[in-house]
DNA sequence: TTGAAAGCGCTACCAC
DNA sequence: GTGGTAGCGCTTTCAA
């Protein structure tokens, strides 16, 4: 900055007006800067530029989330980051794959980086670790998963509600023997999602048989080999609720090579594409993820912008899609 | 940092080498440092730091891709952010839609936020304008892509090949009448895969039908509309080759509302989860994401490591998947 | 082992 | 309209 103000015979600040598009600059002089400035190659700094500004913001805002290859926590990134460039911001993305260590080191190196705000599908279950970063006034959405031991604003989906939907749908197609397939038990969402199932189950007067209710499933595969279990097992569900998308696509895998698709009843829990283009095309619980990254974009850029008002929690109700798998009654 | 000095009764200088964790500190002093920091949250400041540092590098790394929430840019994110991680770097990640402007504005935003390296999917077809910054050192990696107009890294996949083996695939299986389904002509990869099937299909001798050679198909349903459009009009292919994996999936829904989709062959490029679980399996040209992402961070650490030798271009053989729906023969 | 001063690239503030 | 000076939060250099 300082060669193009010698170059174009100005002092730094006239340099910074024109940069910056402030007024006050005749347009003979501003051109000058300008073609000295495109002669020097000369690129702003911008982490110069906010270190003294008195905004203090950086036009950054950091998205843990996840797994940024899966379809949830992709299309999430995708609707932050279409609100975030409308706000001419630019998202710092990574995956915390369940590692508590990761999300904590991941905190802090965005809090070293001064983001303007933070989105957070946390893979902690506590989260005081933020109370100082949260009492600084630092903007911060908690996605999917609500805070504990802290209050801050949340989007998260009503995964109660959902599962005991899914359930009760299958009950009312006759099953009484439904399995349930879930993530790691630790996971406040498979939690939930366990709840619903036993909700659903108490409502309906059917005893529940542990041996059907599977936690700690950590991928596809998992949820295979557990569902071929049953069936070696003699356990012979007629319904398979599943609490995470992969673990319904596990579960369909291990029907098919069983010969079963078309005789047991399944329900995913998260829609995903091609869900509809699978034989019998699958029923699943759908969360709204394009209006749940919206909600979570108006939610923090509104705090950026300033809003202090209380934390709100938006609890998004998910809907139960019919496509076939989950109608199939038992046989 | 002020604070924490006059706090812990220590200079300035020495309250940054214990956040530096430089060695020549006595233990003591380190530790009341260190108690007076967590006392008044203090919280680095990378960007100041970067300001003054040496290096000059910010630990941020800039990844422009078609669209981070589809498959193929979602995975390939993946790859980069667990290389970048391990050297301690953030990714910033954005979704480029095809827009050219888009790119333009974004690479300068990031130029302008110093990132250490950038990985670009171009929606541009020339890129001249990243010739300062290239010339000036900034560690690029074009993927999926090839520069034009400047030299850069590139990782990209064989296209021309991997179209034209699944081409000869179809051939070899009976077929004349095969349609092809593009993306915008203007992206290089639509029209290597076009050049792919036009080998193929030269090579046998057969004639080419520009009836269908559909190019500019943006979405799902715009193959499905086309492949409609092939049997209203009297065209029948017997079989189908998809540029893209949405276009596989938009012609294979039309099949199935068409009830074709057991008598005519299709083979989509680029793999996507939940293909082999189709009805029929999808046939498809893969491409190994993880190999890729891999190889990009590779390249873009090497630089970024100061390795100056002439730019590479590492090629990607795909390789046909056989799962079904390639290998339906004509009626 | 510790500290003082200069300066990274830029903008705020006030003067002309 | 334009420019000088101070200072953002930190590291560098060199001296003690």
């Amino acid at each position: 900055m300082k060669d193009v103000a010698a170059l174009a015979g100005v002092s730094l600040k006239t340099v910074s007006r024109v940069v910056n598009r402030e007024s006050g600059v005749s347009s003979a002089v501003r051109e000058r800067v300008e073609r000295a400035a495109t002669r020097l190659d000369y690129s702003h700094n911008v982490h110069a530029s906010n270190l003294r500004r008195a905004s203090g913001r950086t036009g950054t805002v950091g998205a843990l989330l996840q797994d940024v290859s899966n379809s949830f926590s992709a299309s999430l990134l995708r609707s932050l980051e279409d609100v975030a460039r409308a706000q001419q911001t630019a998202v710092l993305a990574a995956s915390l794959d369940e590692e508590e260590g990761r999300e904590i080191a991941l905190v802090r190196g965005l809090v070293a980086r001064r983001v303007d705000g933070l989105v957070l599908m946390p893979a902690t279950s506590r989260h005081e670790y933020l109370a100082a970063e949260l009492r600084a006034g630092l903007p911060t959405v908690f996605v999917d998963r609500r805070p504990h031991g802290v209050d801050a604003d949340s989007v998260t989906v009503d995964n109660v509600l959902g599962s005991r939907h899914a359930v009760e749908h299958l009950i009312a197609h006759g099953h009484r023997r439904i399995a349930v397939l879930l993530d790691l038990a630790t996971i406040q969402t498979a939690e939930d999602r366990l709840r619903g199932y036993r909700q659903a189950m108490a409502a309906a007067g059917i005893p529940v048989d542990e041996r059907v209710e599977v936690s700690d499933l950590r991928t596809s595969e998992a949820a295979e080999h557990a569902v071929h279990a049953f069936y070696r097992g003699g356990l012979v569900p007629t319904a398979i609720f599943a609490g995470r998308n992969d673990l319904a696509i596990g579960a369909v895998r291990a029907l098919r090579s069983l010969g079963l698709s078309h005789d047991v009843a399944v329900i995913g829990f998260d829609d995903f594409p091609l869900a509809d283009l699978l034989e019998p095309a699958l029923t699943v619980v759908r969360q709204n993820v394009g209006q749940i990254g919206a909600e979570v974009g108006r939610l923090l850029f509104s705090r950026i912008a300033g809003d202090t008002s209380p934390p709100r929690h938006v609890v998004i109700e998910p809907t139960l899609v019919v496509r076939g798998s989950g109608e199939i009654r038992p046989s």
